[in-house]
DNA sequence: CTTTTCAATTAGATTAGTCTAAATCAGCGT
DNA sequence: ACGCTGATTTAGACTAATCTAATTGAAAAG
């Protein structure tokens, strides 16, 4: 058996080989897990023992396929039941996050059955990250990217709202930003900060971190897609 | 902040008091909680450090009021999710005892008040033992007692039954028996053997150790109880 | 008032996960 | 090619929870 924190190097290992180039550097998953060097250098070589990972000494660690499928699981754990947080216990969009952290690593494979099929077998959590399937296959990412990337002017359709910071969720969810909205890209200021009017009409100003969270895409390609499905 | 297994110790302190007689010897504890004795005492050790429990050297432990606020918290989870496993999620009633051991100690209070709020604040779960309340005064036990005690001939109601071996639980739940059932003692063979009979009309016989899973009361005060409240 | 018995504690070791401080290695800059 | 620098690993220590084996103590039996 896998040990909480062990599901947690997984799982930051999974996510730090998506955003950059793998190897994935010891230091990097030291400072995402807010643990000191050493205690990654060991963590991982543990992992490597249990052939979790593929480890090169001074490089840094890849997933193996075992590896890759237990980081899968927990993340399936983790949006379903952020999931489920939201639509069935009625909690706040941008304060499931941390309960999902913790409770990802204690439920049962009968609890993540009965939820999905409460749940109808969702495919994407409340940010509009996709939810790995039952088999665990590997997700394809949703393309899509920062609302600045696209410059004024255009139509988009967003995508998904990174669930890093609670603060960020609340002021999103506040302006009326959530995955499936659709908005026009007003104003790229040179200042940081990007301004969009919304359907409603209303027009929101937000500064370049909280703009950085909110991944769009255009909804030509999203039609396109449910129409290949 | 308290461990799970510190969080398990107190539960399980706090029912051996109600068991028998208060200090709770520690091999008790070892065997409760299937560790060795000297387990038990290095951790009676550290609870009574954390004025958890009162502790006298070769006598034994019994709960300081912290102590058994602790274990009504975790308690009360135990049995809002067993209720909530139950009623919401479909699970079997002989199926929840496991996942909720381990869940009740990595809910939030968050997770708590909704799911409470969720069911409507229910004061018994699936196996008809009280939940303790929010505010976790100490619990007066409905008063019951075994199936056999009653002698033969008496109409009875089915006030709880012990939840700690699933088989058994899975047994009396196929025949019929369950919290607010009402049925009649129809024979206590001295083999060991009870003879019950169910508004059905049909008639089951248990064996003295399943029928000493069920916790029966009289129907009557049962009635009264209902209009004091 | 001894002696015996066995429960309880002490002693000492183990494992997981973490830390700080020290040593070392890889790769770049000259 | 050489050495510097910073990332990485090694060394050594700590805490929580557990174990086995040895010791001690309390309480019953004689
Ligand atoms: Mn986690
Ligand atoms: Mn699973
Ligand atoms: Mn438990
Ligand atoms: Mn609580």
């Amino acid at each position: 058996m896998l040990s909480a924190k062990m599901e947690d190097y997984l799982k930051a290992i999974y996510r730090l080989e998506r955003d950059g180039t793998p190897p994935v550097a010891t230091s990097t998953i030291a400072d995402t897990l807010d643990v000191a060097p050493p205690t990654a250098t060991s963590m991982v070589e543990t992992l490597a023992d249990r052939e979790l990972v593929e480890r090169e000494k001074y490089k840094g660690v890849t997933l193996t396929p075992e590896g890759e499928t237990v980081a899968l699981e927990v993340i399936r754990h983790h949006r379903l039941l952020e999931t489920f947080l939201t639509e069935e216990l009625g909690y706040d969009w941008s304060e499931v996050h941390e309960e999902a952290e913790i409770l990802e690593h204690h439920i049962s494979e009968e609890f993540e059955r009965r939820v999905a099929a409460a749940l109808d077998n969702p495919d994407v959590d409340p940010h509009g990250d996709p939810i790995p399937s039952d088999t665990l296959d590997p997700i394809d990412d949703i393309p899509a990217s920062a609302l600045a990337d696209y410059g004024e002017g255009r139509r988009l359709l967003v995508a998904r709202v990174r669930d890093r910071d609670p603060e960020e969720l609340t002021y999103l969810d506040g302006a009326g930003i959530r995955p499936g909205v659709e908005l026009v890209v007003e104003e790229v200021a040179p200042i940081g900060m990007v301004t969009v009017r919304l359907d409603s009409g209303e027009t929101v100003a937000l500064p370049d971190h909280i703009a950085d969270a909110v991944q769009v895409r255009s909804p030509e390609d999203a039609a396109d897609e449910v129409s290949e499905a």
